[in-house]
DNA sequence: TATGAATGAGAATTCATTCAT
DNA sequence: TATGAATGAATTCTCATTCAT
């Protein structure tokens, strides 16, 4: 019998309250993803999750609030999901293509999730009409993509070429896939994986000769 | 009493009501780049236009046909400027490349109708909850493109591979483009549109040796 | 037979334009006066006046206009009733007496709008908490009666006081009207008029000898 | 066994339930005074007090038990405070010039309470719409000050006048001091409470002669 | 054709109140 | 007692669409 008596009541709490919290925000996921952003009302929301509509506005008070959270969740996965496998390769051309088929493989894994996330980059504006998903967030995936390509023409392995340009093309052949997806849920990703780390790897080369 | 008073009454009707519709058109362009899709009422396009909110449901009696008069209108223009520079091409890589620096040089010259039509193909859903610009349209855009790639594959001039996925990576390389210049209005076109067509003449050529 | 073949069609429109206006303005005067601030929604002004929510908000697309609009039309009005009355008298002592007895004759005929206005003033608040008829609007009224009884200083007619304590407590006895005729519409509004102004008499005289 | 373990048990409770209330109800003047009645929520209350809205909700299952707390404490130390003071005096004149002066007292020296009991006043309605602070307790205020200055009359000090209308009259320049101190925090209440005194004294004392 | 008034559905948000733990 | 989750009604505002003039 262990002394641990402590039925941990907050952790409960705590508990209990980001599982709602998940819930919701995995509710919101699904009516995004399938609706479309546009739709996805938070009386939908709450129709999906089961729950009265003050459930939702009671763990968040603002709807945005949902939306960073799906932001926030969707990208954390993402970052956990390729960070490591992109750090394994030792060469700049290991890990763009690392980069490349593990994004894929994430998006596999997590297609509504991504769906939503496109919904949401293409269509959630703030109060001020900009974009919520804005320009910052795809120079910063942009930059961190160039960092690598750059690593990659100053050892050698690549050739010169605008890393700008080559970083928002690779991520654009990326963020293309979860709309692809939603229309053909059955495309080979595995393959269009492969296409694009070929794709990419004869773009980036530095000429053999 | 003049001859001549009434030339072609009904022609001169046509006229006008086309002079109206092509006017509303592209006022609703305006209002869907400068503040979205979800922004753009019949209300905010009505005031662009300087004209009463009546007059918009009068030649447009449901929104959607506003918006399919922006797709048409823009997708028109587009092949009418791209294909007969794409057409005087010979060699598979020269309309590759053509096809990639027309379409840029297209986006630069059309930049707001195309903002606009982003914003309608992420945004804009039928009442069945399906995308107004679907998989169909996309489907269109690839198949004619891969029947270009795939005259090249034929000739010998490009390697093998899944023309599909190379088709689709060039269109959404290029798609992405309106929402850049969005965001950088002073971005480098002439410059993007060479990087480009040199990404993908590496990726396409058939190896030398 | 007079050239003016116009039938002013423009005017006719914003005959009835101002009409609607005016009658939803009315309808939400007696919506306010009669349930109190809080509970005098769009959609109850809507039922008062016979018409659907859309009309209201068509009209008036914040429900703050509606609010700007009773101060208006009832500060106006007060002010044309009172004004060439006040002007009418040449001794302060008179313009005094008279601007207290026509504000309450203006008060009597106005019984409605009047308590609309004072639930307006105690409770309306602008979005970031302010009061909608604020410390400005009291000054302004204050400063102008202040005004007067600074003239009666000035000719000998008043005795010394503190002008702007003794505007003030002539404001709030005359504003402290609308509740109470709210809460006894048979108040004698002459009395009371006839005892406020010998109070203030008394109270502003210069002491005889 | 030990004897007195348990010590009125029930006035613990009695008193820490009195406690609870007290902090609620403190901290739902404060809540009502700074942000207005209509946005003092359950929950604004709550945060204050720094407990869980259920705690509220214990203690006064509906909101209008606060409310009707706030009054009977504000009132009922409006009334500790003043009474003393005013019966201290033998004369009418000396009675109301300390009824006048000492209320002005008690209201610098509760400005929040004050401001938070007149947003009460005029905001707070019970369900079938009538004011919470109705014609009754106006009338009781007004109805005792009434017997001061009949009072005065019977004795001669004072002069012929609608004891209704001075009554009310004074209760209003007295209440219209709350919502000036909300806008003018440092205007100088000493003066004003020597300055209606006097306004009073002229407007009610018998002709010398 | 043109106008703009009218409509009603649907959106987000606020809030007093109830209730299980 | 205390907590805070849950509920559902109410409110303001937006907007596509209809319609009388």
């Amino acid at each position: 019998m262990r002394a641990k008596s402590n039925p941990i009541p907050t952790d409960n709490r705590s508990f209990a309250e980001a599982a709602r919290r998940a819930q919701i925000v995995d509710c919101a996921i699904d009516a995004i993803a399938e609706m479309g952003f546009a739709k996805a009302s938070v009386d939908q929301i709450a129709k999906l999750a089961g729950v009265s509509k003050g459930v939702i506005t009671y763990h968040f008070p603002k709807k945005q609030e949902i939306v960073d959270a799906i932001i926030e969740k969707v990208m954390a996965a993402g970052r956990a999901y390729m960070e490591p496998r992109i750090l394994a390769e030792t060469s700049a051309a290991g890990r763009l293509r690392v980069y490349i088929e593990s994004d894929l493989a994430f998006i596999g894994a997590y297609r509504k999730p991504l769906i939503a996330l496109v919904e949401i980059a293409m269509n959630a504006r703030r109060d001020d009409g900009g974009l919520v998903i804005g320009p910052d967030s795809l120079a910063q995936r942009a930059a961190s993509l160039e960092e690598l390509l750059r690593a990659g023409q100053r050892s050698g392995e690549f050739r010169r070429f605008n890393t700008r340009v080559m970083a928002l093309t690779i991520i654009q052949a990326i963020d293309g896939v979860p709309p692809l997806l939603a229309r053909e849920p059955n495309r080979d990703l595995k393959l269009h994986a492969k296409e694009l780390a070929t794709i990419f790897a004869l773009a980036t080369r530095r000429p053999s000769s």
